[in-house]
DNA sequence: TTCTGAACTGCGAGGCACTGTCAGTTGACC
DNA sequence: GGTCAACTGACAGTGCCTCGCAGTTCAGAA
């Protein structure tokens, strides 16, 4: 069992965790005036009053800072205990729909609009993004091979589970593309739909 | 229509495709040798005998030379062309075995095997490969709709499009994990079906 | 064949993401 | 309160990538 009980958490992570949040919205701010391309690290450290090393210890890279989202592991989490009762798929339907937003008001959605944006139409967040999608994935395959006895490795689980995975991100670009205009739980939810059924030729 | 005849080619594109090619070879025995780390663009100009500047207005990044295949627009092309008289769907499959698998005994395979495991394993290499498919996914997407009437920004298409190029990459993956022993186009075929025939609850 | 414009090439300078190291500091655990 | 591990900032360095400029090469017409 993967015990990760969601520990009292000391000083030291609540400081980091504290800074990285602060560090994320003064990056983005600075990114809404000046333009990803035009904000260099150095600037964002100097107006979040952390030194550069200190960013590239937090978030790694530039893209990072964007995409980290402190909510990522607990929707893993959140899939793992449902496995043990669902299927995978209406579990995997449930976190994407239910959980995500759920935490998309827990953070405010306007935050959330804000780093998609860059996620979207910067293409080097956005090929960063496909990068920890594709981590997702392994760890999704695993987690449900975990559960169902079938073979973490073979390409049946595979495909499912990244046609799965690019649905939702592909449900996201679809929600960025038509302005945030319908709910993401509905595209969400279309989006699976049409996984789930197969594909009909027209 | 996309009449995109393949033009007989002038003296300035012949050469350029050449020194494509050739900085490309020059390129992977470099990184087979020493890492892809530890080339330098420098060094691969070096080699090649052309200025570093050459290699940036060919490639564009040091990743697309490992990603760059002068066959890509070719599968485009064919798929467009077979799409006048059959289903996207199975349009698609015949692209994705057939043509690939002919385009890879033009080219020797072994060569391509070589790229596919930079493409795989290095991470930034891996990233470009996505951004790269997300281009495809449009254009696929929008022959699709030309010819079918669907409507190119629908959820539906966009999905489906998405999902057929993802199991397609991950058919590539996983005949990378597997030591490259079985049929690429057997694996390809399967990664389809999956796909196709929607997913089964277990 | 020769002329003219456009495309291509190499060169040099520079920006900036990112890495590694090293002292100094701060929180964790006894 | 003391010890150790983890964290932080400062600094130097590497290499990808961009931009502007001058010289060269090809394409298309005269």
């Amino acid at each position: 069992m993967t015990e990760q009980m969601t520990r009292p958490l000391g000083l030291r992570e609540r400081k980091k965790l504290k800074a990285m949040r602060h560090i994320q919205r003064v990056a983005l701010d600075l990114f809404d005036r000046d333009g990803y391309a035009h904000v260099t690290i150095e600037r964002i450290a100097a107006e979040a009053e952390v030194s550069p090393s200190s960013i590239y210890r937090y978030f790694g890279t530039k893209e990072m800072i964007v995409l980290w989202d402190e909510y990522d592991p607990i929707m893993l989490q959140a899939f793992d205990d449902r496995l043990a009762a669902q299927d995978p798929i209406s579990a995997l339907r449930e976190v994407l729909t239910e959980v995500v937003t759920a935490a998309m008001f827990d953070q405010d959605e306007q935050f959330i609009r804000r780093r998609m944006t860059y996620m979207m139409e910067e293409p080097s967040v956005r090929a960063s993004m496909g990068r920890q999608a594709d981590e997702t994935a392994v760890q999704l395959r695993q987690t449900i091979a975990k559960h169902t006895g079938r073979d973490p490795d073979g390409l049946e689980l595979r495909v499912v589970t990244v046609a799965l995975i690019s649905a939702f991100m592909e449900a996201i670009a679809y929600w960025h593309d038509s302005g945030y205009r319908d709910s993401l739980r509905e595209i969400v939810d279309g989006a699976l739909d049409v996984i789930e059924r197969g594909l009909r030729v027209g």
